[in-house]
DNA sequence: TTAAGAACTGAACTGTGATTCAATCCTTGT
DNA sequence: ACAAGGATTGAATCACAGTTCAGTTCTTAA
């Protein structure tokens, strides 16, 4: 017998998948999930489309991966500003609006893809995770808030969705690239704005920075 | 010469137009967009497929007619209930926010097609319009509001999209026919707490009802 | 060096559902 | 009654991207 794969296979193996995902997120963040097509991403990562099909089942479970990735890390950044903001629930609700808007402001393209975009059903379910991911994360807060007397008594699930939903809501307009080639004029009044609605609507004053 | 198309002839031709659109209407009902081929369409009808594109220029034109339709239907009788509210914007936002939600809780999976279900792009545009469309009514009502000393200054076209981001996505985990195949236990308890956060975030007392 | 077999390639294939259109059926004016 | 031509039909066609796989290239162990 001869060849079996080896360590040295296996790890370029794994760069060649990361490699893969990498190039499909370009070209996600580059033309959303409508345009990229496995053609794209193979051309993109330099491989053959064959090759695609060798590290993922199929185009929705790579872009599904795609997706996870991109939430993940987005998800990760938010949750980590907001354990880095201390105890005090307003300051971590702040942290909580203000990340993750300015963020979606900086990388406008993906976080459209990632929570506007028209998407596979497939897709579409990685999204509702994300969703519920910040919608726990924002009850957390509620729910510590409220313990703690800074917010009103509210039922804390449907308040944190709806905090959620002013949230990117509001960002529609500003994130949608038929409606806006151009970024909005001043992003800080914008996400000044959602913070305060927010802040009233959980019936505390904003804090300022 | 003879034939040439005459009142009777135009008439009927509308007619079966009107029922490809409300057989189109009905199949989306049941089975969202993505459920709603050409062929069910067209069997739904009684005509042929061909018929269909006799009528309409192809499946999209159609879809977003049939969007476009229920959406109209729906913001018109929202609007209406909201104009029959009298003059106290405080009134008139809770029948914004009452009737909105109550109507998508009853018609829920046609609600959830169309305020969530991942559809074209060109569907997707009529979306937008209809986004659109409630949130101009609520900046009417929230500028209402402000200039009376009801609600607190707040930017307003920010704020009326805030409010409709609030109200749909509390509403999407009831919504969606995956995660919930029967309705909400208390529809009312759930819209109560929608009307009270929206109420908070602009900084009024709700009304009672 | 060589053979076994894994990895890679991309043109051909496939599945799905929208779209077409020649044949047929109806409606109208004479 | 009948011909002109619009309306209707639905099987055949098309379009298109995703998927496959026979042929090729590369990697390893002996």
């Amino acid at each position: 017998m001869a060849y079996r794969p080896t360590e040295a296979t296996r790890a370029s193996a794994q760069a060649k998948r990361d490699a893969v995902l990498a190039a499909a997120r370009d070209v996600v963040a580059a033309g959303g999930f409508a345009g990229a097509s496995v053609a794209a991403i193979a051309e993109r990562s330099g491989v053959s489309v064959g090759s695609v099909y060798s590290y993922f089942d199929n185009r929705e479970a790579l872009l599904a991966e795609v997706f996870r990735a991109a939430a993940e890390e987005e998800f990760a950044r938010v949750a980590r500003v907001v354990g880095d903001a201390g105890g005090d629930p307003a300051a971590r609700l702040a942290a909580l609006i203000d990340t993750f808007a300015e963020r979606a402001l900086r990388g406008r393209r993906m976080a459209w893809s990632l929570l506007f975009e028209p998407v596979t059903a497939a897709v579409d379910a990685e999204r509702l995770r994300l969703r519920r991911s910040y919608r726990e994360l924002g009850e957390t807060i509620v729910a510590d808030g409220i313990a703690a007397g800074t917010f009103v008594d509210q039922d804390v699930p449907v308040v944190a969705g709806a905090v959620m939903g002013a949230v990117s809501e509001s960002l529609v307009g500003a994130l949608n690239p038929e409606l806006t080639p151009h970024p909005p004029a001043d992003p800080a009044a914008l996400i000044a704005t959602i913070r305060r609605f927010c802040f009233l609507a959980l019936g505390a004053r904003p804090t300022e920075n």
